[in-house]
RNA sequence: GGCGCCAUCGUCUAGCGGUUAGGACGCCGGCCUCUCAAGCCGGUAACACGGGUUCGAUCCCCGUUGGCGCUACCA
């Protein structure tokens, strides 16, 4: 890929030209100095480079097809479910409303069971929610159209893509339920799954667009073009690749060749215009004047990102192509690259990009927060799903719990909004509370029980009694947790003696004149009374209350601190019932030796 | 700069020519109550702007503004 140090002294001039003549907005964006593949959901990644070792070559499954162009096969079969554009009724292009009510259109195609959808992250990094927005997307097409959803892994970055991410991705992936049907572990008949054994494929079909004229060799220097980019820009004018190579006689192509001059391999745009029938757009049409002949490989013969996805999503057989709507420039060099080919392109749709509570479009760098972040945070992968799938998407405005198997019998992306989306985390935050509520109480302890072990909470093994009180506790703690973590820090005076008083908590309430006096008085009816049940308990301190003279929230409340440590839990009687009274007796004796100290203290 | 996409409460959204512009999160208030929550009830808050078209525009068209994307031998 020639020298990359030149290359990015020449990209930052290009980008110094950029910034010159860009509104303030635009400046903005380019200071911002944007990574592209940080760029929240890029659904497909870099170019393959020829010879690469291949990090993630997995013995189990052979790479049957490295080598050698097998378009063919795959080219010629399963993409009868394409309707070229033309056959699209007038109706449907007139607006994104429009697609809308031509959805049924969509349907049809997406119907016809042959469906092939894929997800290509690249192990650069973890999935985050616009990444996994996408797959769920992708996956929910797939499912609602009885499809398969394949999983490509765009590992050709070497230099940046890590066993880790790879790891980290499919598990993340897993845990939201989005099973996939090939691709890394599970194999497939389109593989390999990884770019990085797929580069043997694209040489020859390279060849085969020289030879057919769809493609040509340009000896242009970087220099030489940032040269002719610059003089135009001078000058005003729009800068494209002029074709200067495209019209060389045999003879001076022979001349550069001697000369040992590089060179690289540009698609020849035809004339004409591309339209395309976006699933969520709608409508949307490309003049060729506006393409540039776009590399497809450079002087090194490594193919360039736009080659590499069409050609993989055409050997794979990829039908429907859902991603961030980065791409939808992309679009039309991709449909004529795909023709080019003599391959139908596949149906796209551009989802808008999803924004962080800032407004800014979410990426790695800026930190946003990788799903499995959310997951051991304690969020449940069905809050998670159900809130994302919302995000530029709703059922009807007023529905808003869908579990995954709800999704995909409602999921329509025509009903997906092209307005990209902030994401709330209070929303999300509320969201899960809703799940975690809805969950039966048995499950609720299951899942919570990994985040109880890791606190050092519970042991391995639980007997059934440890279970049940368990249950009881997860039970009684519900509705004030909003995550698996809230319930664990909620639980933790029920497990642990060693709980903690909040200062603020013993101030407040423990050095209160009288609360000795209300200590003292319950510790002896807690050890009288009969049976160690929420009625009982209950009964005493009401009675108990009334003899003093007191609100029965004046008593409860140094109690609570007493047993809890801080001002708020559940309800005391149960709290007192479920802690024993063994545990109880032994902390309201902490309790007052506290409050002895700190009002001796005081006075 | 060129091209493309987008524009309803702070946020996520419903709306598809006639609505008191609906729902949800958040926020505020009330009820409930032993605390904190949860729950229930109520409130707050929006059609970016300007032109058309029309009897009538949030909705259709054009423009402006703004946001985002693409415009590389990046992906």
């Amino acid at each position: 890929m020639g020298d990359p140090v030149r290359r990015d002294r020449v990209h930052a001039r290009v980008r110094q030209k950029y910034l010159e003549r860009a509104t303030p907005a635009t400046r903005r964006r380019i200071t911002r100095e944007r990574r592209s593949d940080e760029v929240e959901h890029r659904s497909s990644h870099r170019p393959g480079l020829p010879g690469t070792l291949n990090r993630y070559v997995d013995p189990q499954v052979p790479c049957q097809r490295s080598q050698g162009s097998h378009l063919d096969m795959p080219l010629e079969e399963g993409y009868s479910t394409h309707v070229p554009q033309a056959a699209l009724p007038r109706a449907a292009f007139s607006g994104r409303r429009a697609a809308r009510r031509t959805g049924h259109l969509l349907d049809e195609r997406t119907n016809m069971s042959a469906t092939r959808v894929r997800f290509a992250p690249s192990p650069t990094g973890y999935l985050h929610l616009g990444g996994a927005r996408t797959a769920l997307f992708n996956w929910l097409l797939a499912r609602g159209a009885g499809g398969k959803y394949v999983l490509r892994i765009e590992d050709t970055d070497r230099e940046r893509s890590t066993d880790e991410f790879l790891q980290a991705i499919l598990e993340d992936h897993r845990w939201l339920g989005l099973v996939w049907d090939e691709g890394p572990e599970v194999g497939g008949d389109a593989g390999p799954y990884f770019q990085s054994e797929r580069t043997g494929t694209y040489g020859p079909l390279l060849e085969k667009m020289l030879e057919e004229g769809k493609a040509y060799r340009c000896y242009c220097s970087p220099e030489e073009l940032e040269e002719r980019r610059s003089a135009a820009a001078e000058g005003g004018r729009e800068w494209r690749y002029d074709r200067r190579c495209l019209s060389l006689g045999d003879d001076e192509r022979a001349a550069l060749e001697a000369e040992g001059r590089p060179s690289v391999i540009r698609f020849r745009v035809p004339d004409g215009k591309t339209r395309f029938d976006d699933m969520v757009l709608g409508p949307v049409e490309v003049d060729h004047a506006e393409l540039d002949d776009l590399v497809l490989a450079r002087s090194d013969g490594s193919p360039t990102y736009n080659f590499v996805v069409v050609v993989d999503d055409l050997s794979m057989g990829v039908t429907h192509v859902v991603r961030g709507s980065d791409h939808t420039s992309n679009t039309p060099k991709q449909i004529l690259i795909a023709k080019a080919l003599g391959g139908t392109p596949p149906t796209f749709g551009h989802l808008p990009l999803v924004l962080g509570p800032d407004k800014q479009v979410l990426s790695k760098r800026r930190g946003a927060l990788a799903v499995g972040e959310y997951r051991r945070q304690g969020y449940l992968p069905e809050a998670v799903v159900n809130y994302i799938a919302l995000l530029g998407w709703s059922y009807d405005g007023e529905s808003e719990f869908f579990a995954l198997d709800e999704l995909i019998e409602r999921f329509d992306l025509s009903r997906v909004s092209g307005k990209a989306a902030a994401f709330d985390p209070e929303k999300l935050l509320w969201m899960n509370a809703q799940w975690l509520k809805r969950l039966p109480v048995p499950e609720r302890t299951d899942r919570m029980l990994p985040f109880l072990r890791r606190a050092g909470l519970v042991g391995e093994q639980l007997s059934d009694e440890e279970r049940a009180r368990l249950e009881a506790i997860v039970e009684l703690v519900d509705d004030r947790a909003k995550t698996l973590a809230d319930i664990v820090e909620q639980a933790g005076y029920f497990l642990s003696d060693d709980i903690e008083y909040e200062e603020k908590a013993v101030n407040k309430v423990l050095t209160k004149p009288g609360v000795i006096t209300i200590i003292d008085g319950l510790y002896t009816r807690l050890t009288e009374v009969q049976g160690f049940e929420p009625g009982a308990i209950e009964g005493l301190i009401r009675s108990f209350a009334e003899e003093q003279e007191l609100g029965v929230g004046k008593v409860v409340q140094p109690i609570r601190v007493a047993v809890t440590g801080g001002t708020a839990s559940p309800g005391m009687f149960e709290t007192l019932s479920l802690l024993g009274r063994e545990t109880v007796l032994e902390r309201l004796t902490r309790a007052r030796k506290i409050a002895t100290e700190r009002q001796g203290a005081d006075s």
